[in-house]
DNA sequence: GGTTTTCTTAAGATTTATCTTAAGACTTTT
DNA sequence: AAAAGTCTTAAGATAAATCTTAAGAAAACC
């Protein structure tokens, strides 16, 4: 029962909180959001941890304070999640405890495999990742070997197609914003053309379609953007 | 290499496996685990192992076949861990070449110490031949001489080459990212530089297809990695 | 110490995915 | 019904990833 893998996600913006607390549900483990430094002190205090993970730019108490408080008073494994993006601060986070680090606007995939590669280290576990299939409905998007499943059709996508699936199927009700797409799956704080968004859902469901032409897996909210069918 | 003893667990409910995983470590041996019959078969063509634990309900691949390849194979010992208490799935089981027979639910302690007992009995003896090569199509790589065989032409590979041609065999559907590649075969986290890859592969592809222009064997996934052609 | 093998780096060539554009059709909102 | 947002297509342009080659550096071997 309580072998759950627990990791505090320590980072003020909700909706990337919100998206870090879904990665790791999707990898297996189980999240627990703190939007500040004082709240997130009182749960590392409470219990322990698996992991934590923290970004560095944070109302009120800032994140190296948090960091050096975790390194010395516990072995707990620390990946910094920052926007701040100089070789220097980088290498003071790891100097003073933290275990990797990961620049904003980050790859959701990349920090779900450091994530997990991060607890292997420190669990001395083999290298097999607990999962890498998503599944919602009779969707399947198998991480390994990058193809999408539909009615047992293996569907090849593309790295753009991919990562596009791979971010809806992480959170499955949420609506995800071009600008949200931008960011997670181009790695882009300025927005592209939104229709280059609109042409790669309409290739990503043409595919998904000819595999299923029963069922629409992709949902446009009018005005808002796109999010999985549920 | 090292005398560790390793012990493979093909089980496919992750938190038994894990349970397992951790009696064999606290008891000194090296675990691996396996949670499908197809991912087990290529761990056990892969390598040689000191014991097998095998769970007789499986998905895909059935326990008893697994059961009845390894023991036409090789001489490594089985304990069966299973749900199955009719008195004659057991018989049958000990018949096709399992060493031992556990009913689940298990007594750790007793999990334990009949691994000891039955690599007691064993230790003596050595083990006759799990196949040391994998194979894959016409490819077949020998985990001993450390040549990969193509067309009866024996070829000569470097560390490098060998390992990277190993793990894109040991999951022949899986796409390897260029980070996938630098954790497994350099053993590095930090990313170097793509173009070593590039070289590796390149150099590996020209030593394949010499030994046979007709096929390719290493297939590129823009934009994502390499796999296996199958 | 010299020779051989292997690894890495760099630069140019090539291939492919991706982007852009645009126009007509469709859907939803007002 | 009109307006705004979105979908689909396709083709050409662009950017990015990859391939190949060769040469120098490093390591291993003799």
């Amino acid at each position: 029962m309580n072998d759950s893998v627990n990791i505090l996600i320590i980072e003020d913006e909700e909706d990337i909180n919100h998206l870090l607390c879904n990665i790791i549900r999707t990898n297996g483990y189980t999240p627990k959001p703190a939007y500040s430094g004082t709240e997130a002190i009182i749960y590392i205090e409470s219990q322990k941890w698996d992991m934590v993970l923290l970004d560095l730019m944070l109302p009120g108490l800032s994140g190296e304070e948090i960091l050096k408080k975790i390194s010395k008073e516990s072995s707990v494994p620390v990946i910094i999640i920052s926007a701040k993006l100089e070789t220097q601060t980088k290498i003071d986070a790891l100097r003073a405890g933290a275990d990797d680090y990961i620049t904003k606007p980050f790859d959701i995939e990349e920090v779900s495999a450091r994530i997990d590669s991060c607890l292997r280290r420190y669990r001395h576990m083999p290298d097999v990742s607990i999962t890498n299939q998503i599944h919602h409905k009779d969707l399947v998007l198998d991480t390994d070997t990058k193809m999408a499943i539909v009615n047992g059709n293996e569907l090849n996508l593309t790295a753009r197609e991919y990562k596009i699936l791979f971010l809806l199927m992480s959170s499955p009700k949420k609506v995800f914003t071009k600008a949200n797409l931008f960011e997670s799956v181009w790695h882009e704080d300025f927005y592209g053309d939104d229709n280059t968004i609109n042409v790669h859902m309409s290739n990503l469901r043409s595919k998904l379609s000819k595999a299923n032409p029963n069922e629409a897996y992709i949902e446009t909210i009018w005005g808002m953007g796109y999010r999985l069918k549920s």
